[in-house]
DNA sequence: ATGGCAAATATCATTTGA
């Protein structure tokens, strides 16, 4: 089983790119981020033609979530973590018998901005949801666009990087606080020791910084401790990165063995 | 502190992103 997390930016700019790509990649179950659509606006028969369920929680302009999977989506919630958050960032729903949530942290544009408030807000949030509401030994997958880096090596230029934006010991504290709840960062489980360029999910647009590896690693699987068994590869698609319409973001899929 | 690149809105410029 592929579960695949991607930061799609704006499901209606790049809707022959994505289905193009969703043909071939074929993920099982699919969390989109920054699908800038709102809901009445979301181009549901992509999924649908291509055999998916598809649910979406989204706004005008910015923003915006959507799960599909090749199986009817279960329990759907929208969102979450955050009560009364106006922005559309996060939503879960079960399928496969795994319950998927799948969020867009908040940016924060910098250190002290009130968007770097409302990141803190958001993430404190989703450590508290997930421990109100599951246990560690549920199947459970946390996945999405995080924008944080787990390391400082999780950068290209991790001197550069240290505690900046992204790379903060404010950020990384209720990261930490769920992986000591019981979730495992996937990738990092699986490669331990691979740093740099591969780790990449994420380059900037400007300056060619695809070409000069300006890349972070901000997009993640969190998964419990019964999925973490189950989990073969990580892989992340930089091919579709290279494409001119391409998205900043590779899709991250994770990949399960069948129970 | 700024620019660089891209998307959305409806502007012929601003906001946001990471």
């Amino acid at each position: 089983m592929r579960i695949t997390t991607w930061n799609i930016n704006s499901i209606r700019a790049r809707a022959e790119l994505f289905s193009a790509w969703l043909a071939k990649a074929q993920p099982d179950v699919l969390c989109l981020q920054e699908t800038k659509a709102q809901d009445k606006e979301f181009p549901a028969k992509l999924f649908e033609d291509a055999g998916y369920h598809v649910a979406f929680y989204g706004q005008k302009t910015y923003n915006g979530v959507a799960i599909a999977a090749r199986a009817p989506l279960e329990d759907v919630e929208r969102g979450l973590p955050l009560d009364g958050d106006p922005e559309a960032r996060g939503m879960a729903a079960t399928v496969f018998g795994l319950r998927v949530i799948n969020v867009y942290v908040v940016n924060g544009k910098e250190l002290g901005d009130p968007k770097w408030h409302h990141k803190l807000r958001f993430l404190d949030a989703l450590a508290g949801y997930v421990e109100g509401r599951h246990r560690p030994d549920q199947p459970l997958v946390v996945c999405g666009d995080w924008n944080l880096c787990p390391a400082d090596r999780d950068t290209w230029d991790p001197g550069e990087w240290h505690r900046q934006i992204f790379c903060t010991e404010e950020e990384r504290a209720p990261f930490r606080r769920l992986l000591a709840w019981g979730l495992q960062d996937a990738f990092r489980s699986r490669y331990p020791e691979t740093w740099g360029r591969s780790t990449f999910t994420w380059w900037d647009y400007r300056g060619g910084g695809f070409a000069r590896n300006h890349g972070l690693r901000i997009d993640h699987h969190l998964v419990t401790a019964p999925v973490l068994a189950r989990t073969t590869a990580v892989e992340i698609d930089r091919e579709v990165r290279k494409h001119e319409k391409a998205s900043d973001h590779a899709p991250v899929t994770l990949v399960l063995r069948e129970d």
